[in-house]
DNA sequence: TTGAAAGCGCTAACAT
DNA sequence: ATGTTAGCGCTTTCAA
């Protein structure tokens, strides 16, 4: 039942209301210089016509797509979060979000070809794996915004949370209940790993606790934590850090099954604030990002260097914040 | 550092390459009709400028965007299992993939319309929650494919899994394994969860289970499902059938905090053999949907659709497959 | 206030 | 195998 017509064009509508089509397309721009008579004319045939502006040739001639390109893991719940944000600190903005996935099947660089091709006029990446010296490379060609990861290049712009502090207050919150003997569960080569690492040794110095220390290998999937948390049975210590949600996840899950009460055995803290972390049975103890906060800055960041804007410094560093749920208590002695 | 220069366009690598644009085009659109020799010099230009075509401009003279609009639910770990694979179904097709996501500030009408804005020739929607009247109105726009729900209307495609026939498969193994006691974690409302439910009574009727059956409230996600998993530790049966993989998950946790053994003291199995379903420490005995097949064919009928190809049937329904992991074992007498 | 004409970057039909 | 030409639907000079 699909009308077989062709939509109606710009030159449809000048040709039934009488006039150029130089007039219809100011008068569809909502742009002064058309008398008050003509426009409503115009108005009408369009309205007869249903007319609808074709985006794509607008945007053709006018050079510009208005669109800014986001790739994000779709495995990844912290990415979900994101996108979600994304979606709605662009909205006013005029500009819009296109969404290019990273699967399995499909690896970053091709991600991003896609919206290339798409003409984006910036990019904006989660978490990306690419060595710097592709982003800084893509940044050549387009204002490249990396969200959650660092990257110290003076080409990309970075919106990240302060990682090293996040861990700190984990570190701080646990040694406040009383938890000497803390592990981290690191996320190996992941973005802020490092920093997160760096965190945790910190904290942990500063509290004089170092002889506590240990970091376990972990990643930033459950698979890899449920791994790190049977490593840690041998030795169970009354609390651990883990990298994100995703990956505390699974070190709840090995410690339930072998019997290793949370929070009574084991204190655990994860990192994201995802929804993971939320659900109500999860109940986890973990440092939130500032999605929105930092989405806000992405898209703003974003669109400042399109308009040419002055942008003030290259990275942006957001606070994060301990958020104490069920997964943490005091170690019984 | 952003090079200042214009972005590339087909006239200069027609240019730098020495040849007319029109070669330029055939090659960069992997046509036959230019030398081999050419054929490097043009790709090794494109390669040099940095050159992407703009698929707008292409859009604008060809009329057609070739693109294939997919809507999907950000939170949905399955949907992310067949985003994944719809991307490599779409692959050799010609056709290309836009993503548009559900998130909990964005519905699907918003999601479908950004779609039908980018000018997108058919639209595959994973699960859509909208009236089947809302389905059947966009229908008559364009080609529209609905996967993994059941929808009765002539005017959009279906690609579902056979929901009866899989409820009956976990159960004929739960019994098989000297189950009685079975009881059902439903999916309320979601796509699928009545055929589900219907599929989960007829196997208990057909084992001459009638006494034993049982339906719990459930939902899609891990919240509903632990919620489910309280309800039943009052009266815990011997297995248990859930809607999907999430919701099992929320299952799994509350039972191991409860101190029940799975497959020791209760038998789980799930629905979809989602990423989470095959995480090692989770191991979940589940119905698994083929995603492979169905997004190939999704992709495919999209495009049958849109080039006017015959088309047999309306609806297409896929054959589940059990999977039998670590969750499900006899029960202990 | 209005219109004519020249493209935006590409593809397709038609040469050669 | 390669080049020429004419637009796709719109915006944007520039003139009238």
């Amino acid at each position: 039942m699909r009308s077989a017509e062709r939509r109606a064009t710009l030159a449809d509508v000048a040709a039934r209301a009488g006039v150029s089509k130089s007039l219809v397309s100011l008068v569809m721009r909502d742009e002064p210089g058309a008398g008050v008579a003509t426009r409503r004319r115009i108005l009408e045939a369009a309205d007869e016509l249903g007319y609808h502006p074709d985006s794509r040739a607008r945007l053709l001639r006018s050079g510009r797509s208005r669109l800014l390109g986001v790739v994000f893991g779709i495995q990844h719940d912290f990415h979900g979060d994101l996108v979600t944000d994304l979606y709605t600190a662009a909205r006013e903005t005029g500009y819009e979000v296109a969404l290019s996935a990273v699967t399995p099947g499909r690896d970053e660089r091709e991600a991003t070809a896609g919206l290339l091709q798409d003409r984006c006029e910036a990019l904006i990446l989660l978490g990306p794996q690419e060595p710097t010296a592709s982003l800084a490379r893509l940044a050549t060609r387009l204002p490249v915004v990396v969200l959650a990861r660092s990257v110290r290049d003076p080409a990309v712009d970075v919106v990240r949370t302060a990682d090293a502090e996040g861990l700190r207050q984990a570190v701080d919150h646990l040694v406040r209940l009383g938890h000497r003997a803390i592990v981290h569960i690191d996320g190996g080569r992941a973005p802020g790993a490092a920093e997160r690492r760096r965190g945790y040794r910190d904290a942990m110095r500063s509290h004089g606790l170092d002889g506590y220390a240990r970091i376990i290998p972990g990643g930033l999937t459950e698979e890899e934590g449920a791994a790190a948390a049977r490593v840690l049975l041998d030795d169970v210590p009354t609390a651990v850090t883990v990298f994100n949600d995703r990956c505390a996840t699974g070190v709840l899950d090995v410690l339930a099954r072998h019997g290793r009460a949370v929070p009574g055995d084991v204190s655990v803290v994860g990192y994201d604030d995802s929804r993971l972390a939320r659900l109500a049975h999860v109940d986890l103890t973990t440092v939130a990002q500032d999605a929105v906060t930092m989405t806000r800055l992405a898209v703003g960041r974003a669109i400042d260097r399109i308009e040419g804007a002055a942008v003030a410094r290259r990275e942006v560093v957001v606070p994060p914040r301990l958020v104490v749920r069920g997964t943490t208590a005091p170690p019984l002695h």
